[in-house]
DNA sequence: ATCTTCTTTAGAATTGTTCTAAACTGTTGA
DNA sequence: TCAACAGTTTAGAACAATTCTAAAGAAGAT
């Protein structure tokens, strides 16, 4: 809902790593930063790679995708899908929906609280809601 | 919106794929079959691919992955985003939602006329709304 | 029948992701 | 301070889903 101060400091986020049974490694420090620092992002593996080999800092392949796994098992990150050819992992975590740009991959946040969604049937017995996902599908013109 | 008959006759299929200029040949007509004659499906191609071997018909896979894009680019068939590891393909191509039960990878329609979404925002400038779906997860217990 | 075009298919290739097991690093507490 | 242990990283292999290639086969038109 409120939005994460613009700054975010190493500290901080050692302390979330910590929080998380997470050791503040070098490699879980850089990603964190790339994914944390500045506001809200939707990215991919393979782009948060690229990001992290360009910064100059070497971080497998692997390592990426343990980490986002991690961070998304502790709660700061999540999944979205939209498309089966790839995995977007989500920095903002509070109830939202999606805007999809279908030609080009992007992905727009809608706040949660715009979006209202009515009518929904119980689900299955025996079965309980995790979550609702809205996913707008746009393209150009 | 009206279900379709219990029934279809090969000689419909027949028509349906004439209508997409696509040959009828033996490969289409079985998976058609198998995908239309009865109701309405969600189904994967490494599934239908299995369906089709096990009656005993020859289908290569890549002529599943040919027809099933195909009966797609038709309007026939539409593809469903839930899962980055596989993508499920719906006999119901009428709008309407998902519940998707997380434990088994199941699809469950939601009619579209039970569901509302209000309160979305503007598409940004330059882009149209091409589909809302709305996906609710939802697990044992 | 013949020709043309469309279709099928085996197998290779590609993409995105996960696994393995060995080397390495952070943390702890003697 | 430093060994010892547990947690972490990584290259590379493996895997799963899907697409591509190019050659052989089937349909429709004449
Ligand atoms: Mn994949
Ligand atoms: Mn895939
Ligand atoms: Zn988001
Ligand atoms: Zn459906």
């Amino acid at each position: 809902m409120v939005e994460k101060a613009a700054y975010v400091t190493a500290d901080d986020l050692c302390q979330r790593l910590r929080a998380a049974s997470l050791r503040p490694t070098r490699q879980r420090l850089v990603l964190a930063e790339l994914l944390f620092a500045r506001g809200h992002r939707h990215i991919t593996a393979e782009a948060l790679h690229g990001e992290a080999t360009r910064a100059g800092i070497g971080v497998s392949l692997a390592t990426v995708y343990n980490t986002l796994h991690q961070f998304t098992a502790a709660g700061i990150l999540r999944q979205v899908a939209v498309d089966a050819t790839r995995t977007y992992f989500d920095t903002n975590v509070d109830a939202h929906q999606h805007f999809y740009v279908e030609d080009t991959g992007m992905l727009i946040d809608i706040p949660g609280d715009s979006i209202a969604v009515s009518g929904l049937p119980h689900p299955p017995r025996g079965t309980r809601i995790d979550r609702v996902d809205v996913v707008v599908r746009i393209s150009k013109a």
